[in-house]
DNA sequence: AATTAGATCTCGACT
DNA sequence: AGTCGAGGTCTAATT
């Protein structure tokens, strides 16, 4: 890896063109040819950027751009796509370079996953007399999160999300279609379980007849413990 | 800006927890107290970080780190929320440290937005007779993206995607559904546009009677000159 | 401030 | 290799 923090103005043009004016910022360049542009504010997300697999080619100015003050010029384009940026260099302030060599990678631990693990486990969190009957439970267009009984016995389908969209109540909505297709199972309702609801999502899914539950992720993993691990 | 080449551990708790086992990284720390954790390869995304607002402190390690090897500790926590990142560092290889001033940002050219300014000026792409009605026609569940009329005068309301999605043929259902309620517009048909519908979406769009076009982006910019302009 | 939809999304899982 | 869903999404625009 290799840094650079320089004067200098940034031209892309892939999916869409854009323009970085002149001005001092970092230039990251990865061993794969990859390179990051960052300021020094705003979120991990570069000014501008170039992923791999692509190509680095530090080339030279032409004289007319030599004039305007361009020291150095980098083109990173894409292997496979016709992507490419173009760094003008203008003033070269300091850098940096060091073999980092492979990353381990990072451990996860606790998304959805966990959350519907978790509901499985607490089914009866959504009322009692609820039952489980299987988690992912296949069909012929994609797995029901949580397939499960109420009260009545009845057929319910749960789907889980972390938030609430509009999209989610979709996905429950064709899901039920299909379900209630199956004298097995038919009647089938629907559960749009989420730590956080939309408006617009829980007015579509009322709407359907499908019933919302906003769900506590923090006092659901209290009632299970198992995830006491110290920092 | 500082950015530091070192070899330590990182630890994450939040919205999940994670963990980066010991290796050589490079640590970014921009002035506003948010830190990146970059590895040698990957795409822009850091391994970890933590974004503004939030509150950079070097803290002394414990003794007991200090004899497992840590030389700083790095504590970086949200300001609004409870996340923290913790920067184990056991050697610093290298420091860089520039300050560099606000960045003019990033001019961008050319999206979605440019692509339906294309559709629209050039509607007969869709067929001959079509007639533009306007962009942005608003109704109750939001803007759909054109209103236009076919050559048989009837009305037909465009879903405009760079790719087509599931997601767009559902939106589009629920625009027609309400058009189709509106006595002056009705009957209203539809046509999802993109420059790459997905082999499902069509699937799904079709069934419900929906028109599908692939729209070629280069051709309708080529069509229209005013983007001559020089990289 | 809160919400929504798009992104040069990225990333992982699965087919 | 392509597709699909989720993200500690991020980001900008709009309410």
């Amino acid at each position: 890896m290799k840094i650079v923090i320089a004067r200098c103005s940034v031209d892309y043009a892939g999916r869409l063109t854009a323009h970085l004016p002149l001005a001092t910022r970092a230039l990251i360049l990865k061993n794969d040819g990859s390179i990051l542009i960052h300021s020094d504010g705003g979120s991990y997300k570069p000014l501008n950027w170039m992923s791999p697999p692509c190509l680095f080619i530090a080339q030279d100015p032409e004289p007319e751009q030599r004039e305007l003050g361009v020291q150095q010029l980098w083109r990173v384009s894409h292997a496979k796509t016709a992507d490419v940026l173009v760094v003008s260099i203008h003033e070269v302030i300091s850098e940096l370079e060091h073999d980092l060599g492979e990353d381990p990678g990072l451990i996860k631990d606790g998304v959805e996953a966990h959350l519907q693990k978790l509901l499985a486990e607490q089914i009866e969190t959504l009322g009692e007399g609820y039952n489980l009957i299987r988690r992912e439970y296949m069909t012929a267009i994609g797995p029901v999160d949580i397939l499960a009984t109420d009260e009545s016995g009845k057929t319910v389908a749960i789907e889980l999300k972390r938030r609430g969209d509009i999209d989610g109540v979709e996905q429950l909505t064709r899901y039920l279609e299909l379900l209630n297709r199956d004298p097995l199972l038919a009647p089938v309702s629907g559960v749009f379980a989420a730590q956080e609801i939309k408006p617009q999502a829980r007015t579509l899914a009322e709407d359907r007849g499908i019933r919302c539950v906003v769900l506590d992720y923090d006092a659901m993993r209290g009632v299970d413990d198992s995830h006491l691990r110290l920092f």
